[in-house]
Formats: structure tokens, sequence, C-alpha cells
DNA sequence: CCCTATTTCGGTAACGTTCTCGCTAATATA
DNA sequence: TATATTAGCGAGAACGTTACCGAAATAGGG
């Protein structure tokens, strides 16, 4: 009953053969320019759509790429996704969808049980604790091209597209020092993701360019909840010396640090000055608005998507390339001390 | 260089035919208990990957199922996918996303190309003015399963599950009124859409119910954004007779509502209600928070796959089916008179 | 006018599965 | 004992495409 059209079809009707069809197809070579455009007519006419199975099988591709993620329910992960989507659906990519819910299991499963048979390339932010190295290492080593976004593995060979992390953090605690704060902690991230190491290191750079002192005390890791942000300002707290500023590592967990001084009474803002990373929507809703460093998430989904669809045209000959996209500042109230 | 290994290599290992690997592997109809485990022994130390490219052109499944609907960057629809996607991953199927930015032109797009042979089967959430209804029917009569979910289309004859509209809507408004509001406008959403009939007519029930007017003009539908329930709560403030509260077709209109509120220095809450609908993270974070009826999104995601993981694996033989779930009520301080 | 390049095309063999038969041996039925 | 049934397996074609190689036709150079 599906009874689609084929190449066969073309082929016969145009009493050519079916090699023609398929060069006609795709490549425009070793076929007359003439035949070519009759083909490419026909195949409209007859609203012929290629069965990817069969060209992944016959060693064509299959015109999927995998995008591998720890989750997609919040801001940035959903929007770089939307961006991989428009450039994938316009160069007429589908894109399949693996989220590892940040479990390193979870994600070495989906990894080493990759059908790289089905997937042209695949595009992969990591999670937190990720152990799946060698593992991703071995799909690459085996042709399947990949690029790494926001949450890379500096220590595999692959491109990777990330936002100015380090500047951005710098810019952020630079912001917090004009304001005129000046017990600057840190509420930092998960420690072995790359990106907060970058945003810890722009941290402290700022603390030593304005010649700030840095305590040791003010620099807290966790998760990247709510939740953890709350406690992480808990923690802050209760140590002998305050700070009167907090740059957190992203905007969810600044929301808790604010949802937290509001509880305790202190006037966020005039008192103690917070900002985030990311510029989620929420960052615009909470009262005081927060001041954040926006991320580009869209781009960073489309120059990522770009750059695995020119590794997997040009195949082997292509460079790996690391591309770095700014930040950009958004001040709020949060850090308006009036 | 991939080198991998198919059922040709297991055949050959075990000494045995392709066929009776292949049943070996799937049905385990028409097999020896013994050799079947033996097959499945060697496949699993070999790490046998199946090619889904080959099944599905061979007549066996893709294990893909598409996924298309209007948006990601939400809370409901991005908590609808990892749902989806729990279900998906368990049960070894990947998930291919289209999203259509709620465009009607995009969408058509979409499905009139929708590549039906690399799909087992499609979850179809329409956006606010689809005008692809045949291209549904056409898909679905061509024998591709689909189950539409959260949005559907009420003229097409196929699965659907949806959170209760209506009984979420009445329970909002019953709440409003037993906080002592009488004077309830809707703001509601693109008329289109059957949910916002449905939920409508839970409004105009509850108010009948009450014994409430219904005011035609405090009935305002446009679009689903922060902005438009900004601009709607402008019209309802500009009529020449003011309600005292507001239902909101969901949270991100009731967050504008909210927003425009305070901005001319209503006391939201004591003086004026509102309710929205969703449970998106930032109804607890807005202050005052926001009341609203919670969906079930997650829950929405796993019984849409579930269903049509039915439809697929019993082809024709399996009943259309309906699921409605539940939403629950959350007050919150919006609605909160003292 | 012959010889060699070049352009354009076709034939055929894959790719890894599943499907449809048909076969054999063992068992059950009469 | 003869026949029918069944369980277990294999051979081979098919799915739609691309890759590889060679053939025919045309063009260019001497």
């Amino acid at each position: 009953m599906p009874e689609h059209i084929t190449i066969k079809d073309i082929a016969r009707i145009l009493n050519i053969s079916v090699s023609t069809v398929s060069r006609a197809l795709r490549d425009a070579y070793d076929v007359n320019p003439e035949t070519r455009e009759k083909v490419l007519h026909l195949a409209k006419e007859l609203d012929y759509k290629p069965n990817f199975n069969a060209s992944g099988l016959a060693g064509g591709g299959t015109r999927n790429i995998g995008i591998i993620l720890p989750f997609i329910t919040n801001y940035y992960f959903s929007m770089v996704i939307t961006g991989i989507q428009e450039v994938a659906y316009a160069k007429g990519y589908n894109i399949v969808l693996y989220v590892t819910n940040d479990s390193p299991e979870r994600e070495m499963d989906v990894v080493r049980n990759l059908n790289t048979q089905n997937l042209d390339g695949v595009l992969v932010s990591v999670c937190s604790d990720s152990a799946a190295n060698n593992y991703f290492e071995q799909i690459i080593a085996e042709g399947t091209p990949v690029v790494f976004f926001d949450r890379v593995l500096g220590s595999v060979d692959a491109s990777k597209v990330v936002q100015d992390d380090y500047n951005g953090a710098f810019e952020a605690v630079e912001h917090l020092v004009k304001q005129g704060f000046s017990r600057i902690a840190h509420i930092a991230g998960p420690a072995g993701l790359d990106f907060t190491k970058h945003r810890l290191a722009g941290y402290l750079d700022a603390l030593e360019r304005y010649g700030l002192p840095v305590e040791p005390a003010w620099i807290v890791h966790s998760g990247f909840s709510q939740a953890d942000g709350e406690a992480d300002l808990e923690v802050l707290w209760e140590g002998k010396e305050r700070p009167d500023a907090v740059f957190a590592v992203n905007d969810r967990k600044a929301i808790g640090v604010i949802l937290q001084l509001k509880k305790r009474g202190i006037r966020v803002g005039p008192d103690f000055g917070v900002i985030g990373f990311t510029d989620d929507p929420m960052s615009a809703i909470i009262s005081p608005s927060l001041s954040t460093v926006a991320e580009p998430a869209y781009e960073v989904g489309k120059q990522s998507c770009e750059l695995l669809l020119q590794h997997i045209v040009r195949k082997n000959n292509f460079q790996v390339r690391e591309i770095t996209l700014p930040g950009v500042l958004i001040a709020r109230e949060s850090t308006r001390r009036s």
C-alpha cells in the first residue's frame, strides 16, 4: 500500500539506467546537464523521496545526525537544539535525539550502543561526570564525524564549539567590582567539567586584576540546579567570613541564591550582588531581576551543526576546528546598588 | 574500517543459516530454544548491533519514531519529549525530531516531505493554525501509525493523549470563585486549537455553575507568549467593566498578566486573582508566585509513546484510543486574598 | 583518416536484513 | 503401519540505493 516511487521508476519512465538517475540526483557528476534536468524535473513531479535506509546501506549517507546531551528541559539546551534543528532541516538532515539525564552510566550506554551505521555524524555535550572518554574516541577513530558543544571533552581531539566562558566570567566579576562589591564568592559547577574550569579561571583572574583577595572558602562546587544554588549559599552563609556578592556558574543556581537571600531578608542588589550566566528567561522574571551574561545558545547550535555538516561532506580531509562565541553582559537589578 | 559485525558473521561462526540467526534475534518463532540461546549469547559477546537501515529496507522496522511539534523551548514540550524519550529508549527506539516553529507552512512542509519509509510511527502536536489536516490523514491512510498529543486534531481519526483541559479549567475558575473573586475574565489561546476550546468550555461551565455572568468582552483570544498575555490584560483594562481576576490559558500568559498588573500598582492576590495552566517552573519563581493547574507533561509523553508503540507492534489490528490525564490544582500567592 | 581522450552512460555487484517457500526429521494420529 | 502434522532450519529473492568498472559515443590532435 505505501507504493513509494523509486529511482527505478524514474529510470524506467525516462528509459535510462538507475545508475544515471542516482548520479543525477546526487552529484551532477558524469551526467549530461540535459538528462540531469529531466531527472530532477520528473522526480519533483512524481514527488520522489529518497529512501535513506537504502542509501545508508549502500554506502551513501543516512541523512541522520545524532545529538547526545544531558537534558533538554532547560533553556540553554532547548535553544541549542532549536539552532541545530534549523540548519539540519535546511540541509535535509534529520536529527535523532539521545538524552542522558546527566548520568554517566546512561551516557556510556548510549554511546556504546550508538548505531553509527545509521548516523552520518553526531553532536555531543557530555554529562557532568562523563566517563565515556574512550568510547567517544573509539567512535571518532572508526570514522564517524563528531563535534562537541558547550560541555566539551578537553582531552578528545575533535571539533568543538563553545561560548567564551573565560571572558564571560571575567566580565561578570568585573561588573560586580565596578558596582562596588569586593567580597566576591563563586558558586561553581561540577569540578570535572571543562567550562566550570574556564569560568572559575575567569573569576580568579578578574579578582587578581582588581587586586581582590581570593578566599578558598568562597569557591564552592556542586550541581547545576536551583536547589544546589540554595544549598551553596547556605554553605557560604555559615562560613566565618561572609561575601557580599556571588557570581554563579549559571542562572538556575543564581536564582536559588536570590531566593535564599530574600528568605533571609537581605536586599539583593543594594546589599548583596548576584550575577549568573546564561540569560535564562527566568532571569528577567524573578524579582529582583537577575544580572547575567547571555550565552549565544541558538548560535552555538547553528555553528555546531554547520561544522558537523562540513565534516560529513568533506569526510576525512577536513581540519578539526574550535569555535568560541562571545557572550554579552546584561545588567539588571540584582547588581544594582540603588 | 567500520568493520561492523553482522548476522552473517554469527551464522558463519555458529555454522547455521542467516535466516535462523535473524529469527533467533527477533521472534524466537520457529527456532529451537537451544540454538536461540547460542545466537543470543554470541551476539552479546561480539557486541552485535542490528543495522536498522537494512531491516528497514527489508521490511522489518526502522526503530525510528518521529516527533512533530511546534517548539521545544518551553517547559511543557521539553518535558513531554523527555517522557517520550524515556520509553522509546527503554524499548530500543530512536526518536527523530521535527520542530515546526508553530508555522503552518513549515508543518505542512514537514509532513509532506516526511519520509515514512524511515519511520515506524509518528507522534504529533500540531501548530496553532494547522492546515495539514489531510496530509496527516494521508499518512495514516498509507498505514503509518500516528498518535496526537496535547494539540490534537479533533477531526482526524487517530489515537490521542491529552490532559483533562476541561476539568482543569473548571477547577481553576472554581478556585478563583472560592477565593472570593466574581468578575472573572479568561485570557485564551488561539481560537482554532482544540484545547483552547476545552479550557474555554470549562471556564464557561464553571461560571454557570456558580451563577456568575459571562461577559463576552472578558474573553480574549491571542497567542501563547508572555507578550500576548501582557497585551491581553491591556485590552481587559481598557474595557468599560474591569474584571477582578483572570484565568489564563497557560502560565506564560499569566506571567505577562502579573507583570502588567504589578506595573499598574495592583496587588496581585489580595486585589486581583490570577491563575494559569501548566505549572511552568517560572510559576514558583515569580513574585507573587502563580497559582496554576499542573499538567502531567512527562506522563503525556510516556503514554503517547507507549500507545504509539502498541500501534506499531500490533500494526493494523489495534483500536484507536483516546487517553485523558488529570491535572492538579496548585494554589499559590496569586490567588491568595490575604 | 586514424588514434587517443573525454564525456556520458549502463551493468552488476554489493550493503544487511527479512520474507516466503520448501525441505527434512521427528512426532502424533488414525 | 501408513499418513498427517509439526518443529526446526536453509536457500534464495527482495528491499532501494550507491560504487565500481567498462562500453559507447563524441571530440580533438596529428
